[in-house]
RNA sequence: GCGGGUAUAGCUCAGUUGGCUAGAGCGCAGCUCUGAUAAAGCUGAGGUCCUUGGUUCGAAUCCAAGUACCCGCACCA
């Protein structure tokens, strides 16, 4: 038998899915694929890799759908693909979760791991990184295994192998990292390298510098303690500078104020001082457009004018005014002048500099230099040879030399404390407020970042116009979120690269210092380093080129003959993942073989963050490898929030763990902190659900938006392909029969086999296009609109009917062909459903998975586009008709005698009846459809009411006379007006009044005993007149109705025949069950009639209502044939 | 501050190159169907297509300005 029966009740979609994925192990499926495929054209995606360093979440899938789809498609159309998977490994993330396993809270931890022993703590931490990585990759394998990813995922057997002879790309691998030791030594060959000295963001925990990139991360509005200082002014006496910031802790390292030379500055006089600060400062409303927009800390309240400071201290007077300009060079005391470390320095410094960028819409308009612990600051330091004074370590802590702050951590509470309490001591500190602003944190652990002095190294962007010129060539999508301006935007916005991380696993950046003189060099490979090697080389052979081991390799300075160390830094992980179009692709083992898949024909990720990550790190890199862009084509796309449109996260319950969705079931925390579980959505609905989402938009992932695409979609598909896998069964349906001629099949036929055609259409561009939810959309409209409510529902008795005729087989070919061709169609995206359809349709003469097969191409012969307009119009007649009997209440079930369209002999609806008449008359169930031709008159006549909503307020009371005037108006007239949105003049008791188009109602009136019902040019009349025999047919409809009902409940198959007795003592029910007795015999399969009430075992008995009379209903199989 | 995007029903969103009487789903209201049946369907209410100008025979769509929101960049003492 070749069609399996097919339930339609709980199917449990994710234990089908599973069946499926045992399926394809088994027949080794995908390996096939890859074998059929193997001398195709080339299709080259190239994988972003996925961090390992947690297991995956939904929204991993958003992304792994699309990399998903747009391969099986391709693959569908014989393409040969790598199936490359792409793992991140390195980098400080992978660190900070390994110290939160081992219970490590900082550097000095890590390297005391093995107490006493640098060396073999740095060995073992690095090992614990690796090990890791290695779990998590095994997870998310595993994870996307199950998401139905196709890639050429490792076994078990290659778990054992090291990375660089794995089938994924690990960016851990040796051929990864010394690729990017290629690109480097290109910087360098180019002078791009250099080590900068500069006040960097430091993150304290981590003890790590970040770079631009990593900056921009970890905004966060947070609120400071913001102070303003006076700082005495030296060769004048009772005189100050008023400074202002909201980090006290850098005035400890304070060496000079900067104002503006253009700048108005006014003498305040306030209790026995006075103070200098910038006009404009002075009354500036300070931030009060973050205030309006509520962009503000909880709890911290309205910022006050400096002005309102002076009030509230005590009053003020303004006592005179200088420029700027005047002010430089003059000398004031510091802050913390008595402290060891700033007396040294900066005490002999401490003058007033220009610097053009200050403003007066902050602050007072002078502010506090402290070239250590600020960007600008040691800028300007620099230019103004100013010595920097450098406070912190690398934990953020005060070093020696800073008196009784020696030793607190700058972020601490209490430091402030301390710093203020000193201030006010002193008599320095003249306020203190909260000041909201967006501050940087790190965007690992979330600690506040400081500015600190250190030494890192960098790529000198200078040549970001090579760049510039690359991205140039790259199609971006979605158009809408304009990718490549984006990224241009931060090509020309970005600073240099900082490419160092003073940490431990990670890349070992391939430089070697002469400390002696500070020469250093780059080196570009592994053998150029055993070619250079003095000293080491013999311990660090048979390891992976990172810390520790990679550190005892030693080379010489040609120039001075001194030793070279590598310095101790890690590389920035971008490096890692932006070598991967060379270093994955065979560009160190065969340029020949790298040249046939570069550039990526296509490559896509999530967007946020990307322009200056990912895309920017490949875009970089290939440029200065080989001035080409990586890839084609790159598909953005939005962030996955829960479907309350909040972001998801584990604390507050509303994360979806990737298993949950899939297999297990999950609980979630609605916005109102109720939890609840729900069921599994199995990984098709998951796909389709991102695969017809909009990628410019953030998704709103969760059950309520799965259970609406599972019910309107995945199910009715289901029902239609069970519908027809069950009957088929049952009329031993053969689809080896050769199809019969289009030419012979019904209209209905050729209607859904030319839209299928538009389907395909679709969905080829949609895949050549990449945009899914183009495709995904229309496809929804098909299966929902088109065949299960429209194709199936008027074909259904054509399967019923016991004999075989050519019509049947019309309609088994046809649904045949479509459940075959959808399945294949939506392949790609639904690998799961569509493969256990196909199992259960194929023939012995198709490949053995749908995956196999190839995708459809449009047959253009069967596209007609006439019939899909007369189609349509059928379907606009029949939601007129179905309107017209909900508006006089009149049951479907009910026939009525006569149904007339308004038609003239060249219109579309006149076709449509002509063609579909029998449709409409069994959808509409009446007995005739006749055509109205306009010329003989309008069908419909208008009519125009007053509207009282508009009319009342206006005329009041005078609405009687206003209806009786319109009543003997030229309502056709009138109609016309209002239709096409002209004023009417009215007449009412003698008197003109104008109305407007909005206060009168038109209708369109039928005759008596019928109802209209327009929809733009198309009109439509009911009769809803009822006759004794209509109304007896319509009872003996309600009849068969309640003994299906009861066929039902009694748990009858659908091929049973059976015995029935109806008891009623209705005399209308007993005259329709008499007239209509063969009717009712036949929908009911009702072999034997009975007079009496049935005896004996296995009789169903029930009494209902029909027409409100009670009726007896008693059946039984039977046996008889 | 600079740059980009978006604005369509109560909510979430579709809407091709200008060619509508502007759509869908959810929600709401009222119904209906019934051997695909623990499924489904229909009808209805609900719109200033953000505002104002312009181009055009015709604008949700193109242009300009404004408003609001979002994103990116720069973020300052």
């Amino acid at each position: 038998m070749p069609f399996e029966k097919v339930l339609t009740q709980q199917v449990d979609f994710p234990a089908l899915e599973r069946a499926i994925l045992e399926l394809w192990q088994r027949n080794g499926t995908f390996e096939k694929l890859r074998q059929k495929n193997r001398n195709g054209p080339r299709w080259s995606f190239l994988d972003g890799p996925i961090t390992a360093n947690n297991p995956m979440g939904v929204h991993h899938a958003w992304g792994r759908t699309y990399k998903d789809a747009f391969q099986r498609y391709h693959a569908m159309n014989g393409r040969h693909l790598r199936y490359q998977n792409g793992f991140d490994c390195q980098g400080l993330w992978v660190e900070v979760e390994v110290e939160r396993e081992l219970k490590l809270r900082s550097k000095r931890d890590i390297e005391n791991l093995v107490p006493g022993d640098t060396f073999q703590s740095i060995d073992r931490f690095v090992h614990y990184c690796k090990e890791r990585v290695d779990k998590y990759a095994r997870v998310q394998t595993e994870q996307s295994i199950r998401l139905g990813y196709w890639m050429d995922w490792d076994r078990e057997e290659d778990w054992r192998k090291p990375p660089d002879q794995r089938r994924s790309y690990f960016t851990m691998s040796e051929e990864n990292n010394y690729t990017i030791w290629a690109f480097l030594k290109k910087c360098h060959q180019r002078g791009l390298i250099y080590r900068g000295y500069d006040a960097m963001p430091w993150c304290p925990r981590c003890s790590v510098g970040l770079s631009q990139m990593e900056m921009a991360e970890g905004y966060q509005l947070v609120a400071h303690r913001a102070v303003f200082v006076r700082l005495p002014l030296r060769d004048r006496p009772g005189e100050n500078l008023l400074v202002w910031t909201t980090t006290p802790w850098t005035l400890t390292s304070n060496v000079a104020a900067a104002v503006n030379p253009g700048l108005t500055y006014l003498k305040v006089r306030h209790k026995e001082e006075i103070y200098y600060l910038a006009k404009g400062a002075f009354t500036a409303q300070r931030l009060e457009e973050q205030w309006k927009k509520k962009e503000w800390v909880a709890g911290v309240p309205k910022l006050s004018t400096l002005e309102q400071h002076f009030k509230s201290k005590g009053g003020y007077e303004i006592v005179g005014s200088v420029r700027g300009a005047d002010m430089i060079g003059w000398s004031y005391e510091g802050p913390f002048d008595e402290l060891p470390e700033p007396s040294k320095s900066a005490r002999t410094v401490h003058r007033v500099i220009a610097w053009k960028d200050v403003g007066e819409t902050e602050g007072t308009g002078i502010v506090h230099i402290a070239p250590g612990c600020g960007k600008e600051d040691f800028q300007l330091g620099k230019e103004e040879g100013l010595p920097p004074v450098a406070p912190l370590d690398e934990y953020g802590v005060f070093l020696p030399g800073f008196g009784e702050l020696a030793g607190r951590s700058a972020l601490d509470h209490t430091t402030t404390d301390w710093i203020l309490d000193n201030l006010q001591q002193k008599g320095l500190l003249l306020a203190v407020e909260k000041y909201p602003h967006s501050y940087p944190h790190c965007w690992r652990c979330k600690t506040e970042l400081l500015f600190r002095l250190v030494e890192e190294w960098f790529i000198d962007m200078s040549w970001r116009d090579e760049i510039k010129r690359v991205v140039e060539q790259v199609t971006f999508l979605p158009e809408s979120i304009n990718g490549k301006a984006r990224e241009l935007d931060w090509l020309t916005n970005m600073g240099d690269w900082m490419i160092s991380k003073k940490r431990f696993w990670g890349l070992a950046l391939p430089i070697w210092v002469d400390e002696q003189t500070g020469d250093f060099e780059v080196i570009g490979s592994r053998a150029e380093l055993k070619e250079r090697a003095v000293e080491g080389w013999d311990k660090f052979e048979g390891h992976t080129p990172h810390r520790p081991w990679i550190d005892l390799v030693k080379i010489r300075n040609p120039k001075t003959g001194n030793r070279m160390s590598r310095i101790p830094d890690v590389g920035n992980p971008w490096l890692d993942a932006g070598i991967v179009p060379f270093s994955t692709m065979y560009y160190n083992r065969d340029r020949a073989e790298w040249a046939k898949w570069f550039p990526a024909d296509f490559i896509t990720e999530s967007f946020p963050g990307q322009f200056r990550n990912w895309f920017y790190a490949i875009l970089a890199m290939s440029t200065m490898m080989e001035n080409r862009p990586p890839m084609k084509v790159l598909l953005g796309h939005g962030l996955v929030r829960d479907q309350w449109d909040r972001p998801m996260h584990k604390s507050a319950g509303n994360a979806i763990p990737f298993e949950g969705a899939a297999d297990e079931g999950y609980t979630l925390t609605d916005p109102k902190g109720k939890t609840e579980r729900y069921p599994p959505m199995g990984a098709d609905v998951i796909r389709w659900m991102f695969a017809r989402h909009n990628p410019a938009h953030n998704l709103d992932f969760g059950p309520a938006p799965a259970e609406e695409l599972r019910a309107k979609f995945t199910l009715k598909l289901w029902n239609v392909y069970a519908f027809f896998c069950n009957y088929a069964r049952l009329d031993g349906f053969d689809p080896s029969v050769l199809p019969l001629p289009m030419a012979e099949r019904p209209d209905l036929d050729r209607w859904i086999l030319s839209d299928l055609q538009l389907l395909v259409r679709t969905a080829r561009e949609a895949f050549e296009s990449y945009n899914l939810m183009a495709f995904c959309l229309e496809a929804e409209r098909f299966v929902d609109d088109k065949l299960s409510n429209w194709y199936v529902r008027r074909s259904r008795r054509r399967f019923w009917k016991s004999e075989q005729s050519r019509d049947k087989q019309a309609a088994y070919q046809t649904l045949y062909t479509m459940l075959l061709t959808l399945a294949k169609l939506f392949a790609p995206i639904m690998p799961f459903l569509t493969e256990t359809m196909y199992q259960n349709l194929k023939t012995t003469d198709m490949p053995e998975s749908i995956h196999l097969c190839a995708y459809p191409t449009v047959d253009e012969t069967l596209i007609d586009a006439e019939l899909s307009e007369e189609m349509n119009c059928l379907l606009s007649l029949v939601s007129l008709g179905l309107a017209a009997r909900n508006n006089v209440k009149i049951k479907v079930r009910q026939p009525l005698a006569e149904l007339k369209v308004q038609a003239s002999a060249e219109s579309k609806e006149y076709a449509a009846v002509e063609r579909f008449g029998d449709q409409l008359l069994a959808e509409l169930n009446v007995k005739v459809v006749s055509l109205h031709d306009p010329e003989w008159g309008p069908l419909l006549m208008p009519e125009v009411k007053p509207n009282p909503k508009t009319l009342g307020p206006k005329f009041g009371a005078r609405m009687k006379d206003i209806a009786s005037a319109l009543a003997a108006a030229d309502a056709e007239e009138l109609a016309m007006k209002v239709r096409a949105g002209d004023c009417v003049e009215l007449t009412c008791g003698g008197e003109v009044i104008l109305l407007e188009p909005g206060d009168l109602i038109v209708s369109m009136k039928a005759p008596e005993g019928w109802v209209g019902m327009v929809d733009g040019e198309t009109q439509i009349a009911l009769d809803t007149r009822l006759t004794e025999a209509l109304s007896l047919e319509g009872t003996a409809r309600d009849v068969v109705r309640h003994v299906q009902e009861q066929r039902k409940e009694a748990s009858l198959e659908m091929e049973d025949r059976i015995a029935l007795y109806l008891g009623t003592d209705s005399e209308k029910l007993r005259q329709a069950i008499t007239t209509h007795r063969d009717y009712i015999a036949a929908e009911t399969l009702t072999i034997e009639w009975s007079s009496q009430p049935l005896t004996g075992p296995g009789v169903h008995r029930a009494t209902v209502k029909v027409d409100g009379q009670p009726l007896t209903i008693e059946l039984r199989r039977s046996m008889a044939k």
